[in-house]
DNA sequence: GCCGTTTTCGGCCCGACTGTTTTCAGTCG
């Protein structure tokens, strides 16, 4: 067993003794033993084979029993027990907000709660609010809850889902009697959230293509299978679609399913307009002789072909969303939308000194690993306890670690910005001194906190930290959490005023789960002046991978490499910072 | 369940917020 599965298995561990009612210091020991596993150097399995593991600190001879047991034989007795003591219905109660392992252990022990559907029975028939603990509100916010979570149901965040979308479309490839194939529906206009990955293929041979298809490994349910359309789930409840047209249809059908709908609906429009017709099965010239219509087919190769045909420039999928993109094509006025691999550096990021999985070396190495010519570390501050948030003390320490780790890059082209990821604290005051942050080179200002403010309130608090002139950027603007949590109250419009007034950038959060802030934003802010700063906000070195996500999203917002300030150079990056700094 | 030692058991991570209470418990970050 693979130290990523045991260290899954121990917080599960920490999760049911929650819900069982113990110890809350045995379920930590458990969480926390997981972190150490994370955290460790060492091979796992060599420590376990010298049985050394008990020396690692935070792990006792329990511990060291239940691991050695799990990574040798792959199964845990106790773990198994446990699992089985607790119906499956209780763990998922936990995904309802504001309800956590108390709670639905009391609902549990009372009303025999042990599934959500049981909870929203009890809920509605009104016994909820009769128990010591809860009243008619918590009742009201349980139902909410429950509501929330079904809405989230079946859909997924993109980041969640594009990498194994573009397994399933490289193993299609890999069929001989494929000729085109292509990711098409919202993944490939790089929505967000989707409900479910829709693929086009061109072939001869549909009937083949579609039999390999539906026998893909890691499908647990076939729910169509035929000539043209197939549609799968995959493990975790993801739903594929495969069409197959022959080639000749291919670009057509490839625009139709890539949508969006309302995007195509404007399109066809355009064509009826010049005498035309579309659909997903091409472009077709309309002419009369008398009362006689007849239709030809225009060649239409690509997707470029279409958009010409019909007097328009290539629309990139990400904006296709009937937000003016049919305008600016018709005007030849498209913008050449920025490349994720045109960011130089990033800014937002973790390391093990608060909560992030590597060392600032390692961070760095990665970093320069992957081309990048600078990195900013931006570690929680003090307030922020619960990511083991930086005292001035450990802050300043941190900084001189940065200055020398820096000197080892020197000559290569590469450096580390000293930053933190600062609290905005409830009036809008910051974590720290202004006599602390001028020892940085930056400041990413974010919310961490009172998420239930007023809008009025919201605004305030953070355009005051936007006022303060070591604040160089915002992180995650709006706190959003895909599928999790919804924004907190803010008047956009009047924060990116004031952001384009004091130059704070704005940051695109790229964390799958935040893609914060929203790309229907960027154009505003773009017109507005206000610049994107991309940051990864990774807590792991492979999380900087997430720099690619961003770079989607702010494509999706008609991000121009101009308008992304982490696309500069290290030199110029350097000026501008210090710029800044000083007020400039 | 771990740690540290006042060597055998007590402490283990902080604070805001909410809804329930009437001084606090549960949840969240």
């Amino acid at each position: 067993m693979s130290k990523s599965d045991v260290i899954e298995i121990l917080e599960e561990i920490a999760v049911l003794l929650e819900l069982k009612g113990e110890n809350p210091f045995k379920s930590r020991a458990y969480s926390q033993a997981a972190r150490t596993l994370e955290l460790l150097s060492e091979d796992l399995g060599v420590l376990i084979q010298e049985e050394r593991l008990g020396e690692v600190k935070g792990i006792g001879a329990a511990l060291q029993q239940k691991i050695t047991e799990l990574v040798t034989t792959g199964k845990l007795l106790y773990y198994e027990e446990l699992k089985d003591s607790i119906p499956k219905g209780m763990l998922e109660m936990l995904k309802i907000q504001g309800l956590g392992p108390k709670r639905i252990r009391q609902l549990h022990e009372k009303l025999g709660v042990a599934s959500i559907a049981d909870l929203e029975k009890v809920c509605q028939e009104n016994k909820v609010s009769e128990l010591a603990g809860f009243g008619t509100k918590s009742q009201l916010k349980l139902l909410e809850g429950i509501e929330q979570l079904k809405s989230f149901q079946n859909q997924h965040r993109f980041g969640d889902v594009i990498n194994r979308a573009e397994e399933i479309q490289e193993a299609l490839r890999q069929h001989p009697e494929v000729i085109r194939v292509s990711i098409a529906g919202s993944l490939r206009r790089s929505k967000e959230v989707i409900k479910d990955v829709d693929l086009l293929v061109s072939s001869s041979d549909p009937a083949s293509v579609m039999d390999y298809f539906v026998s893909l490994e890691g499908i647990v349910r076939v729910t169509n299978h035929g000539e043209t359309k197939s549609s799968v789930i995959f493990e975790g409840g993801l739903q594929c679609d495969l069409r197959v047209v022959p080639d000749a249809q291919f670009a057509s059908a490839l625009h139709h399913f890539t949508g969006s709908k309302e995007h195509n609906v404007m399109m066809r429009q355009r064509a009826i307009a010049q005498g035309k017709k579309m659909s997903e099965w091409g472009l077709f010239q309309i002419s009369k002789v008398g009362d006689e219509e007849t239709e030809t087919a225009m060649l239409v190769r690509t997707e470029e072909d279409l958009f010409r045909e019909l007097g328009l420039s290539y629309i990139p999928p990400e904006l296709r969303e009937a937000q003016g993109e049919i305008e600016a094509a018709e005007k030849g006025k498209i913008p050449r939308l920025i490349e994720w691999t045109e960011l130089r550096g990033t800014f937002h990021n973790h390391t093990t000194a608060s909560d992030g999985k590597n060392t600032l070396e390692e961070m760095a190495a990665a970093a320069h690993e992957i081309g990048l010519e600078y990195l900013g570390i931006a570690d929680h501050s003090k307030s922020s306890f619960q990511a083991n948030g930086l005292s001035e003390e450990r802050l300043l320490n941190q900084v001189e670690a940065i200055e020398k780790l820096n000197l080892t890059y020197k000559n290569e082209g590469f450096k580390i910005f000293s930053g933190i990821e600062c609290d905005v604290l409830k009036g809008g005051e910051l974590d720290f001194e202004d006599s602390v942050l001028a020892k940085l080179d930056y400041v990413v200002a974010s919310i961490h906190s009172g998420f239930t403010a007023t809008e009025e309130e919201m605004t305030a608090r953070i355009i005051r930290a936007m006022e303060n002139r070591y604040v160089t950027m915002i992180g995650h603007l709006t706190g959003r959490l895909l599928l999790q949590r919804a924004p907190y109250a803010l008047n956009i419009p009047k924060i990116l005023e004031v952001a384009a007034e004091s130059g704070t950038w704005i940051e695109l959060n790229a964390n799958p789960y935040r893609l914060d802030l929203d790309w229907r934003w960027w154009r505003k802010a773009q017109e507005m002046g206000v610049k994107c700063v991309i940051n990864p906000d990774a807590h792991r070195t492979e999380q900087l991978g997430y720099l690619k996500l961003g770079g989607q999203i702010a494509r999706k917002g008609w991000l121009r490499k101009g308008d992304v300030i982490n696309s500069e150079s290290l030199l110029t990056m350097e000026s501008l910072l210090q710029r800044k700094k000083n007020g400039g």
